[in-house]
DNA sequence: AACAATATAGTGGTTAACCACTATTGTCCT
DNA sequence: AGGACAATAGTGGTTAACCACTATATTGTT
């Protein structure tokens, strides 16, 4: 059984370690590597590889908005989240979201070849370590309780676009990353400003700015 | 010229991708690896390498304290610190501790190559791309250097443009509120723009939002 | 007197975001 | 089988921001 594997982090050097590890161990091939969140979505359509290794803060897309997006199309990529948070709100929203892996960003290297290994034979993997790092979730500030209901409401797809859009990234060039149309994209933020209750030119840039952190 | 060069991270992964680089560039000789500050340290006085590369955030000793303490007692050692910090504090307190090379961990493996040349020659090297991470970091606390002095080429005219651009005041209400032309205020914006070298549809809401408190 | 900076105002054009619709497909739940 | 929702895609139109110019009056400085 030979495993495809992709990975994507923004930090090239952290990247050729990953590299490194990952094409030594026997039956795994890495066929595609990405430096955001974006990339790394359209590499694991175009490749459909059986594991992709993500990086949990990239830009564009976390690891995990890749995640989530990915398993909300039924492909059977499986995902394991690297982090270097040792916050629980991440863990347990990566494993929410249907991560099979989640390792710490100083683990050894014999724990990123175990995970490998688990993940791709199908079962979940989670650094021993992860438990005495994991502390109180103490993030969520200034999301006022009225506008996190609203954001509730919204679609996972719609909130990757509101995210996508807080990182000034246009409809036109989210259209072309998701590969669907430029009416698709006016079409969900449109949608987005009316459960939002947001209207006027570039109100959805202002709130994406606004709660940009907490997104 | 052959270098000795030794490196020292507490993650493993990465260091990993800083060995794979390393050890490829021509002329290099990698002579030793540590995964903390008093393993670097001890290892830096027994195998006295021309060049240290070390991680900014390891236990025990930090990067720059390991720095610090070889250059008092008179080695020959040259230090080139990583770091994710896009904090200036950190910058500023390396450079003055001694060290010759400065780079972000998200920098590039040519930038690695390239500052690992250049110390060995004896330059120093700072990651190019620092500037603007010392910039994005500060965006939602400090008024960055470099961008006040930018904001402040601006005329009080200026100033009054951006913060009521801020306030989501568009080009008309503001030619409204001050009793001049929208072309006037369009002039204004497009010289602002100039000034503070942004361009881009919403590129000044964009400013003025992240700078609002600072205004 | 010459110059630079500032504030004023204009023309003409491009583009991105938004608005208001309609419409099809597929899934999930009852 | 029917209904709600989500995602897809389209048409046609408005508007705000921006871009690239030119131009004039005022003020302050050398």
């Amino acid at each position: 059984m030979l495993y495809k594997v992709i990975i994507a982090d923004d930090h090239p050097v952290f990247r050729t370690g990953i590299r490194e590890v990952v094409s030594n161990i026997a039956g795994v091939e890495l066929c595609g590597e990405a430096g955001d969140g974006l990339e790394a979505y359209q590499l694991i359509l175009s490749t459909l590889p059986d594991i992709a290794v993500l990086d949990l803060d990239m830009p564009k897309l976390t690891g995990i908005d890749v995640c989530e997006k990915v398993l909300n199309e039924k492909h059977n990529t499986r995902f394991i989240i690297l982090t270097m948070h040792k916050d629980r709100h991440f863990f347990d929203d990566a494993m929410h979201k249907g991560a099979m892996g989640y390792l710490l960003k100083d683990s050894a290297v014999d724990e990123l070849v175990s995970c490998i290994k688990e993940v791709g034979s199908g079962k979940k993997y989670v650094s021993p370590t992860i438990e005495n790092y994991l502390t109180e979730y103490t993030a969520s500030e200034h999301f006022p309780e009225s506008v996190k209901a609203l954001y509730n409401t919204l679609t996972p797809t719609e909130k990757i676009i509101v995210k996508l859009v807080s990182q000034s990234i246009t409809t036109q060039e989210i259209a072309d990353n998701l590969f669907v149309s430029k009416n698709t994209i006016e079409n969900h933020r449109a949608n987005i400003a009316r459960k939002l209750k947001i209207e006027g030119k570039n109100s959805l840039l202002k709130f994406a700015l606004l709660y940009k952190k907490l997104l």
